[in-house]
DNA sequence: AATTTACTTGAGACTCAATCTCAATTAAGC
DNA sequence: GCTTAATTGAGATTGAGTCTCAAGTAAATT
């Protein structure tokens, strides 16, 4: 039931009106620190019993990504993956190749050194994108 | 006609067919610096009069960037973006996320911070994507 | 509380990049 | 040149994500 109150403020800030189907997929993206793509979470609500359609699942997932509950994660396989924005601090991630697994990290120095790029070229820094591929240990020893 | 030998090379190493068709879409890419999507190559080449199908310019793409010849960048809208590799050196991007003008950057001190990372979660690093979104110089004017 | 109004939902159609299929074509070995 | 097996290409298919629109349902109005 977290942030459930900020969720209503943020529904009626953008003059949406609060449903279940809206409240649930909430509560199923931030009852998890997965990182889930929209059809796991679609067919997580449907075996749950409170069905909603893919469509109100990416409508509402988009609804939150702009209101940053929610991280849209690109790593470049096709689909989008979902995480809570709960804890609220900023990470990266470091991708397994051999089994998936998704680890998050953050490096103070990497982060300022893309300021110093970003201002390098000319450009105001917006947001970026930092994924580091690789063979885990368990994966190593097999 | 750069590096046709090691064209031909990859080929025959791969058990593959040296073809007008394959010969053709690494001219095309090979002969631009842009970051261009398959669909540009593909009907650059038609207007050339070289038609090649959208199939055979996917299956050799795969070739090339699985022999280093080319790269695949995805800069998270859905689509690839290939440029070749002949300068060698290895880089990445800068997005403009106002006019979609991408610039190349290399910054060794992040490099080697990728590096720590990967290996302080005992992961050995294979490749990494690094992307930084922003405003450039001549859109923060408009 | 009933009615009206307008937003939301959901089933399925659609999009778009990319992949697959398979008959016709063609490169390469004999 | 002939044979054979890889390659090509037109179009079908896939899969993630978006769109449509009739039916459903909040919320405002009376």
């Amino acid at each position: 039931m977290e942030k459930i109150q900020e969720l209503q403020e943020i529904f009626l800030k953008e003059g949406l009106r609060y449903t279940k189907q809206r409240e649930t997929i909430w509560q199923e993206i931030s009852s998890s620190t997965e990182h889930r793509d929209a059809e796991d979470i679609y067919f997580t609500l449907k075996t749950r019993g409170v069905a909603t359609s893919r469509a109100t699942v990416y409508r509402t997932i988009e609804v939150l990504v702009r209101n940053n509950l929610v991280r849209a994660l690109n790593i470049g396989d096709g689909r989008y993956r979902y995480e809570n924005k709960l804890d609220q601090t900023h990470h990266d991630h470091l991708v397994c190749t051999e089994c998936g697994k998704i680890i998050e990290f953050l490096d103070e120095n990497v982060e300022q050194q893309q300021e110093h790029v970003a201002r390098d070229h000319g450009f105001t820094l917006v947001r970026h994108i930092h994924q580091l591929y690789g063979v885990c240990g368990e994966c190593q020893k097999n």
